[in-house]
DNA sequence: CGTCTAGATAGAAGTCTGTCAACATAGACG
DNA sequence: CGTCTATGTTGACAGACTTCTATCTAGACG
């Protein structure tokens, strides 16, 4: 579960994309992790799981939102832990996963506009 | 080429991803803008038009950089007008495209993590 | 040990995506 | 008008993705 992190892309990546180019092993990289959350059910879990009291979730609490089978989620999960965007954790019966806000601020900064004058409203 | 805007998603998700959970439609919306970005041939085409003095390029431009054909790029180009984050237009010979710049700081908005403690470094 | 539950894995079916070659279109220009 | 160049569109095909059912594994607990 919690195995060695892929630790992804995130290394040579923080220059906002407006700044200047994305090298092509940069593009490479942050593309793994934005196609982890190009889906609406894994973005519901990173949600989930993210806004979650105490900043974790079981898989149990997550399976109920969704109408998909729980292999179906588990399936999603692996695809956020492997992208280094969350990690899962076994105690006792169950599995809690947590995210790694280091990453999702990264990711964060890559799309910050280069003109300062857009804030967020 | 600047027909009518899908005007995407963006209307109601500026929250934070891990401040509250995404509504199932948000995250839909959402989902398909970080499709759009989950391509390092489109990443790379956005970071281009983005940091590229002027904050346009010419498709001309665009196309020397990369290693696949033109109809290629051109399919790209058109992944990401369609998800509102860019735009184009004709003048003369040549067609240029933009970014939106509210499209990307939305998408950077939503990203940043609950914890405040987790700044950009 | 046996069994029950939470979750993960495997394999299959259907769909979507990226890429190309071939063709179409829009201005520029003679 | 005819032709050349810059982009876009179409149709095809291989590979990747999502979801399911069936099966397996790890703890809990009697």
């Amino acid at each position: 579960m919690s195995k060695q992190l892929p630790i992804v892309a995130m290394d040579a990546c923080c220059s906002p994309l407006a700044r200047e180019p994305l090298s092509e092993p940069q593009a490479v990289e942050l593309a793994k992790v934005f196609k982890a959350i190009s889906d609406p059910i894994r973005l519901r879990l990173l949600s989930l799981i993210a806004s979650h009291e105490g900043g974790e979730a079981c898989v149990c609490d997550l399976t109920d939102a969704f109408d998909v089978t729980g292999p179906t989620i588990s399936h999603h999960l692996k695809v956020l832990r492997e992208s280094g965007l969350i990690d899962g954790e076994r105690r006792g019966t169950w599995v809690y996963y947590r995210v790694h806000p280091e990453v999702l601020a990264r990711l964060s900064a890559v799309l910050v506009p280069a003109d300062p004058a857009t804030a967020l409203v």
